[in-house]
This record gives C-alpha cells, structure tokens and sequence, in this order.
DNA sequence: CGGTAATCTAGAACAAGTTTCAGACTTGAT
DNA sequence: ATCAAGTCTGAAACTTGTTCTAGATTACCG
C-alpha cells in the first residue's frame, strides 16, 4: 500500500523529522531528490541570496516538479532552514578538525565564532538566505530553527570545552548566541562592518569568564 | 509647480529623510494620510500580525490608493518599520515620564528592557509585525532600521544614566541590543518562554558591570 | 505477475506584494 | 481665474510563494 516508500515530509503534520539522524524510512530515489533539491538551493543562495531562491527555480534545477519540491519542504523557509543544517553540520565536522587554541574558553569561543564569520563571508549571499529564513520564521518552523539552535550550541560548548555546563554556562551561551545571530544580521543588512562584527563577539564572550567557576557572582540561575 | 506639496517618499531614491524630525515639507493633508495609513497599519498588525498587515487592506483601512500607500511607504516592511518607529517613540515618552529605579545601571537597564517587554507582550500581534519587518528587512529599508537602532541606543543609555559613554560601554550597548532583539524574536517564535527571555536580559546586562569604571579589564576599543 | 495505494509530474489556479497607467484632482504661481 | 506640474485614484497587470488537480509512475504486498 504505497508507492515510492513514506511520505518524506507530511507537510502539514508537525512533530516530524526532529532528529537530524532520525530520516524516516526514504528510497535511494528520494534521497537523491532530497540532495538535488538542497544542492540546488544552496546554489541558487549562493547567487541572488533570499530573493534568488525561487521555488520554481529550484523545483526546474533539481529536476522536480513544484508539487514535489513542496511535499519535501513545505515552504521557502523550511527548504533554506534544512540547507542551513547541511551547512551546519559539515562547518561542524570542519570545525571539530582543527579546534580553536585559545587559552581561555572566551578566547576559543571567539575565535570559533570568528572561524565560522569568514566562511559566511566567503558566500554572504547564501549567509543572507539562511539568516533572512532563520530569523523570518513563522511558528510553523520552530522545530527545525530549534534543532539549528540546539546545533550551534553544541558548536559553541564544545570550543568551550564544557561536557556539563552549568545553568549559569548555559545563560552565557544564549547570550552569545543571540548577538551572534543578530550581530550577523546587522552585517548582511550592510549596517555594521566586519570589524564591529567582530568586537560584538569578542564583548559578548567576556561574559563567559563572568560565569568561570573561581570567578566573581554567578550569574541567575533559570529555574 | 506642484499639487499636495512635495513628494512625501521618493521611493526609488535613498538618503531621503534619515533624521526623524527633518519631515519634508508635507501637506495637512498628507500629513493626515500619513498618520491614518500609519494607524490602519498597526491596528491590522494588533490583529494578526505580520501576515494581517495586507497592503490592500491597509489601503482600504485608510481610505488611500493603493499607488499612493506605496508612494509614503516603498514597500510592507518600510511600513511596518515606520510603524515601529512611531511606537518607540511613544513608549521612549512614556520610558522618561518614570525612569527606571535600580541602584546599579545594570539593573535599571534590564528594568527598563523588562518594562518594554512587558508592553510588547500586551500586543504580542503588534510585536510580531514590527519584529519580523525589522529583521526581514533588505538593504534598502537599512536607513530606517538603523534609525531605530539608534532610538533604542538612546534609551538604553538613558536608563544607564550616561551623557558620554565609553567606547566599551557602547560596544556593551550594542551587545545588549543584539541580545534583546534576537531573544524577541525567540519568544515570537514559540521556542522560549518569558521566564527565560527574563534570563537572557538579566545576563546580558552583567556586561554592563564590566563595563563600570573603577573595575577590571576594560572591553577593546572599537577603533 | 497483478493490484493498489502512495508518489511524482505538468500545469492551472490562487494569494498577496508590487508596478503601471490613464484620468481626475490639488496646489502654487502667474 | 488659469495653467503647469505634481498627486491621488481606481483598476489592471505582473511576480513569486503556495495550493490544487488529473493523470502517469513507482514501490511493494500477496
């Protein structure tokens, strides 16, 4: 009772596909659709940015049709979110090669987070894409944004060094990842320099030595 | 040489009205469109957000061409900034009337976030709607957006009690509006609660300590 | 193999932001 | 009062995201 195995992405059923390693059941075929149409999104970003990312582009490109681009990614800003994890994960794998050398945990943290900005500044018209999805996103996909936090947290722990963070870590952790995020977004938007970028991040990681173990007050702790 | 006055956005063109009292000379007349255009604009906006603002339905709402709301407000996400604009301005006027009461700078500018806050969270529709413009924006609406930003430095810094502040104290500043902007916007998507964006504040502001002189190591300077 | 249910395709249709246009209306200067 | 230039209006057109439909294809079960 079927034909090409599951359906890949039930559209308009929420709690689906939470994990990244958790694909539900998909046939070769639709694995390589998958790949054709996040390939050929990635590169349509990495041209035009949010604005070049048209559906039908991308249906035409990965040789698809548009009702099928639509049951896999039910909507623009799904399909850019699940190219930002693919990016994600492999910035990761990069990132676990060659870890950062600071000596304090800031230090490495910043120069992760540095790590990552040039790349981004390498394609800024796909950063643009992601970015402009990531933070347009409607309720819709909090899911799969959530998992694209959850991710960078795990980026940012690891340059910390920490297996069990404290609450405190934690909070130092959102922090930066919220002037990370919006620091970027200031950059696309072409109303803050690489530099002041940069001096954002480098402010924001000082709050990490506030929460070092030795240090002064700790920070609130979130019930 | 003219009708109603001078044109009241020239659309196309940049570098026109940066300042926000340097209004071009503008009719009565458009003034009242303006302002009707403005409040049809956030009285959809207090209903369903961003999606409710519908260009047509505003134009409807304020009894205005469609061609002409487009001639005031180049596209929706001028609009909606416009919109924020004028309730920043509002809550900055009622922010003055009762200053934040903490002992430290620290506390009355998380007070002060917490109070804004606690307003967006009234019309959380609204806050959606002028959220979501404000980072979905394109370099074109990048003016009036960084006009924003500066409103929201000046309250800050006014909460802070600050005439002339530091290089590290504005950088710290700037972390403290990445960090209230973007956990907005975490709480507008569903993926934190008010408890936590609560959190997020109170840590971000401990930068400010940092900041105070008479303390330890000073932030780097922005150049 | 044959049946069948789900998937995929092509293409039309719909929705909302944006643009365009012809004509009516205002304004300010003469 | 008249005129020129700019503005406003109403309506249609265009663009791109999204939905829908009918029919061809595919996967898997028995």
């Amino acid at each position: 009772m079927s034909a090409e195995a599951k359906t890949p992405a039930k559209a308009a059923q929420p709690a689906v596909r939470a994990a990244q390693p958790v694909t539900p059941p998909l046939t070769e075929r639709q694995e390589a659709r998958r790949r054709r149409i996040l390939h050929a999104s990635a590169q349509l970003a990495s041209r035009g940015g949010f604005d070049a990312v048209q559906m039908r582009e991308v249906a035409e490109s990965s040789q698809v049709a548009l009702g099928t681009l639509y049951r896999y990614f039910p909507s623009k800003v799904h399909l850019l979110v699940a190219t930002m994890q693919d990016q994600l994960a492999h910035m990761h794998g990069t990132l676990r090669k060659k870890p950062p050398a600071g000596d304090t945990a800031a230090e490495r943290v910043a120069e992760t987070l540095m790590r990552a900005f040039r790349a981004l500044q390498r394609e800024p018209h796909l950063a643009d894409a992601m970015v402009r999805a990531l933070t347009f996103t409607d309720r819709s996909v909090s899911p799969e944004v959530d998992q694209v936090s959850r991710q960078t947290t795990v980026i940012i722990l690891d340059a910390m060094g920490l297996d069990d963070p404290t609450p405190a870590q934690l909070s130092a952790v959102r922090v930066i990842e919220h002037t990370w995020h919006s620091a970027l977004i200031t950059w696309l938007s072409g109303r803050a320099s690489i530099a002041q970028v940069k001096i954002d991040i480098e402010t924001v990681c000082r709050l990490i030595d506030l929460t070092d173990p030795g240090q002064g007050a700790p920070l609130e702790v979130p019930r």
